[in-house]
DNA sequence: ACAATATCGTTGAAAGTTCAAGTATTCCGG
DNA sequence: CCGGAATACTTGAACTTTCAACGATATTGT
């Protein structure tokens, strides 16, 4: 075994956090926006980009998506009309995805409660200090979960 | 908008940590001992059960399943011969899902793999204070997850 | 310039999750 | 103790994700 108990403990007990605060966001988004917290991180993370498109590929890896899951999930936001896709012209073999106005304002419109309730469980239980501790020990973590896939 | 710039960019890097670290031990688990994290984790908890059984509804309190995933879940497991369901007696409408040796098996050579990762990804990445310190912090916002689900 | 190889994205089928409906048992008010 | 409401679980259909295979364009090495 690779872990004392205490360090076990520490491990379940993160997870367990995790976990509830993630499912308590997908809730959210579901009940009040209709829409999945994976499908408002591609809204937001398009909305983010310069000029709101970004080329699939890049998408994918930003969301760490197959290529084929970000394909469907492309299909089904152009479904409601919130995005569009494009030919790349750079490049032939590329495709560029498009946030449409509709998608703006449906990410604005989710945002709300959204970021509410982060709020709510983030910002409002929290000392800054101890926050940004999270954020850093957090940002290690991810980063070395990046790496250890390389 | 409810969160300011500064914000904004915490929240952004704690998910953008979250979701690397999710993907790494899902990736390493289905790589290394062919199940997911999340099937991992049914196993794990019946593990740790006092006599390895847990009803099916405390199950899925625990793992924030809706009965039905769960039921779809033990059917899976149960076809894997790692789990094994019986009628609770003391309640007639109950089910208790049992871990089974082979059950037990699988989770302990899973187990192994997985929790080096977690070793290299979050202890060896950390001080003990500053694991500790981010510990408490996604406690307490598990914790209010929770709550507002109420 | 050409062939081999790698990258980009899509497709359809298999596997997993969600959702709405259904069966069985227990709980509770009167 | 009876009937209605609540709880526990299952089922099958709809939807989402994964997986393996494919067509198309770009890149590399010779």
């Amino acid at each position: 075994m690779s872990l004392n108990r205490s360090e076990l403990r520490s491990w379940l007990m993160l997870m367990t956090g995790v976990q509830s605060l993630l499912d308590a966001l997908d809730r959210q988004l579901r009940d009040d926006a209709g829409i999945s917290h994976d499908d408002y991180r591609i809204l937001g993370s398009l909305y983010r980009s310069p000029n709101r498109v970004k080329r699939m590929r890049d998408l994918a890896r930003e969301m760490s998506y197959s290529p084929s899951r970000l394909t469907h999930a492309a299909t089904r936001l152009e479904s409601h009309g919130w995005v569009s896709r494009s030919k790349s012209n750079s490049d032939g073999r590329g495709v560029e995805v498009h946030l449409t106005d509709l998608g703006v304002a449906k990410a604005r419109e989710a945002s709300e409660g959204h970021l509410e309730l982060v709020r709510q469980l983030v910002f409002d239980t929290q000392d800054p200090d101890q926050l940004d501790a999270a954020v850093v020990a957090l940002a290690r973590i991810g980063e070395a979960a990046e790496t250890s896939r390389a």
